[in-house]
DNA sequence: TCGCAATATATCCATGTAAATATAACGGCG
DNA sequence: CGCCGTTATATTTACATGGATATATTGCGA
């Protein structure tokens, strides 16, 4: 798919950006990508239609489940193979729950940052960046 | 350096890692790591001396320094060429300003997530991990 | 029993990021 | 002037991450 206009992430404007990592020890257990293949998950029903959702290869998708899967206590993701349609990967109870949770700081995190994020603001260069 | 034991980032358990970053257009004006570099070059008075500090190269403190001034309105840090001790860098007083910002909204958030926090932890593994 | 679609897994390879290296330029001072 | 240590900048090299690719496995239904 090639493209005259590089489709890296050309968003522009000051802004910012919170990030929020769950660590098992060196594993990275739930961050912002992992959270969002579990929503692609839960309306594709597909690890692999989740990971072309996201246009990720489903190598990669496979990888974050797997992650996810081994750093809490029961799987968040419950994967079947075979069957009439090939099988497939559903968000189990548990991941609902850990889901949640992740979305509820991210918006409690996104409340505090707005406020600080429009003291800071004025202290960027407005126009020109590059 | 040679080390038996991977020098990467061996830390154990579980824990939550928040990270901020301001945005201008598609360049980071400022992190985790700009701000520790921040205080290293406010404590040393030199970017080498403050790369050195955090082990990364002259090169990468610079590029660092340089995208700051960049981004914000005046330069968060002054430097000068030359001179008896070859020149220096130091935090200018808009620095100090940014910097502060920043460092008080880093705990504002912390606050939020040591409490978030303390519901996921459980929902992780506890003992073995790989 | 075969085919399908998805999971599960290994191997190879391209690419981007940062390190390593090299070199100017600068400006006080002895 | 010539010496330093630092900023400033270009060029090359090494490496890790993820993409591409291939293959085995599974289980239901036609």
């Amino acid at each position: 798919m090639p493209s005259t206009t590089a489709d890296k992430k050309i968003t522009k404007g000051a802004r910012l950006r919170a990030q929020l990592r769950i660590l098992l020890d060196d594993e990275i257990a739930l961050g912002p990508g992992k959270a969002d293949l579990l929503e692609a998950i839960r309306e594709t029903g597909s690890i692999s239609a989740a990971g072309k959702k996201m246009s990720m290869s489903y190598r990669r998708a496979w990888l974050l489940v797997d992650a996810m899967n081994r750093c809490f206590k029961s799987p968040l993701v419950d994967t079947a193979k075979g069957g009439v349609d090939g099988g497939g990967a559903r968000l189990s109870e548990h991941g609902a729950t850990v889901l949640a949770n992740y979305r509820a700081m991210e918006q409690a995190v996104a409340r505090i940052t707005d406020k600080h994020f429009e003291a800071i603001k004025p202290l960027l260069k407005k126009n020109p960046v590059i």
